[in-house]
DNA sequence: GATGAATGAGGGTTCATTCAT
DNA sequence: TATGAATGAACCCTCATTCAT
């Protein structure tokens, strides 16, 4: 009873995802999405309150995802130096085992009239974690101190980039490690 | 008679301009634009094949302003080294006293079916320059070998993001200098 | 089980009656009933056929509550002249006991395809007996000689549009008074 | 050129206007509109920005052919009570010449969220003139002294209701005379 | 060159109703 | 009895584009 309704529920939220995923936020329509489902259009709106409700509940499902994979990597013993290259390390992996959902999140984040920030839902940063962790290192001096939103730019973006090329799909630290080197090299003070 | 013409053109692309740069691209109609300038809706198609051409124009204008801005620079007695953080600076500068355009050219390049890739038009490169600066760079020895589009996302990525932030609205190198830093150590061989 | 059936059935009736108050009678959907009543929405159609059976079952109840009121007021002994003078006080004192319920009746009939007149459901008159004695009263000549639905207009509006005066919400014969005068000048013949 | 538009223009109130009168302002719709003047629904926007601007148009339309039947009317060496009396003639003799006039404008402002109160729109009132005679009346104590609205109510149902009847389409001045003594034996002081 | 008119397609949303469970 | 699921139709509105003038 509550299963099929759980499935389509996911359903919805997969094909979106995937329909964000390949041609941007700006092109997910209801009846897009309806019909790779499979189902009626106004089907869609027993499971979600509008529109805006949907791309939010798809934001909510990635961060959900994103937190779990981050979520054994609470270790306070160690340094910020240390939490930080594992969080890009492990920002790697997710990025290699989820190709789709930074792409995702990207996308709802950067999309005109983004639900998120809309004021109608509130809004789960994603980022929370490691802007800390930034912060805490550049009060440590460990860090270059500048805007932190500079660090994070960096971090998601070459992430993203290098990722998003089909040629390194494959999680590979040793592949990655230059590239982690150019990340670190960034933000570590001199 | 041609000139009324030019004026007019010159209208439609400035006030496009503006509503990418301030609702971002997806949000830009032909009704939209029309109001703004204070003309028909009709009178675009006067000027332009389509709305994609509109855009296309929009992006070549950019291009123009921003290769205007670097025409002088091409000093080829500069090492590699100093011609690119000679180009950093100048995009600094660039991003300062046209806060709108790159805005804008990012708007464009990432929004869904983007004219730019449609194939409809010729793709001008924004970045031809910098890549091939790169490209030498690594070739050098004086830059990571790894995937120039890396290089080029800090590069931009960085800069939009800082001078986006109003407290950064002045050109002012000594406060970027630290940014720059940051920038250059990602860059660079170690 | 009956009493538990009997309740929801009530609780639809009330609650639609309220929505057709405040909003009007086109503004009602089986979706904000069913919303505001704690049920889902297909579970009104357990107690009535469809919308119209469910608006014309309020008429009804709605028609039970004033005919009740009335009860007690069938002295045939009386003029007809005072029996309408005392309908009219009646109404009046209706009007000020139960404010929705007026306004309840004056919506579902003045709605755009009313179920009242749809010719689905036999139409109870809410106006029969004071009907008959007006036409009573101008055949004793009591009354003025034109078309009794004029004094019904009349009646009806006057203490509807006095009634639904804040100011005016108690009952209070003595304020009445100037406009009872009003109502019965304009009922009786010279 | 312009011809054109005012012709549609035209045609769409009117055709806006006769489905109020004929099937109440909420059934009312774009589509039904458009079919009916056979034109494409969208096609309604070019002359109106949306669908409450196409109600409130058809009241102000109203509202013109109105003012315009009572414009003659306007010498103020008559009576109060005189006025009084020949604006209710006037408005009889409105009535059956524009027989669907007088509807269009009570349903419009009956409907459920009726545009001419939603504050979107300057609220023309049409009752404007005979209220301020009204007020004039009672102070001149030529009419009972209660609530103006009162006397509106019945001069505007009474009519409304007499020449909604078909035997009465014709203007007939002999044949109102004793609705009209009915309607003044309510206003007048006694 | 300029515009008003027109339109078909698409988008988001609500609704009354049916049906299997 | 009760409900979740499903749907087709309707509704309002915006848009890119075409065309006659």
């Amino acid at each position: 009873m509550k299963k099929k309704n759980e499935e389509k529920y996911r359903q919805i939220i997969t094909i979106t995802s995937h329909l964000i995923a390949t041609e941007g936020a700006a092109m997910v329509s209801t009846t897009k999405v309806a019909n790779l489902v499979g189902i009626s259009q106004s089907n869609i709106y027993i499971y979600f309150k509008n529109k805006d409700d949907l791309l939010y509940q798809v934001y909510l499902s990635k961060l959900a995802t994103m937190q779990a994979s981050f979520a054994q990597m609470q270790k306070e013993d160690l340094s910020v130096s240390a939490q930080l290259r594992a969080y890009i390390m492990k920002l790697y992996q997710f990025a290699t085992a989820h190709p789709e959902d930074m792409r995702v999140i990207a996308q709802l984040k950067i999309m005109p009239n983004s639900p998120l920030f809309s004021g109608n839902f509130p809004f789960k940063d994603d980022t929370k974690v490691v802007r800390k962790l930034i912060q805490a290192g550049i009060q440590a001096g460990v860090l270059r101190p500048v805007d932190p939103e500079l660090h994070l730019t960096i971090i998601f973006n070459v992430i993203r980039r290098y990722t998003s090329n089909p040629a390194n799909a494959d999680y590979d630290p040793d592949q990655f490690a230059p590239v982690f080197e150019m990340i670190w090299a960034a933000l570590k003070r001199e």
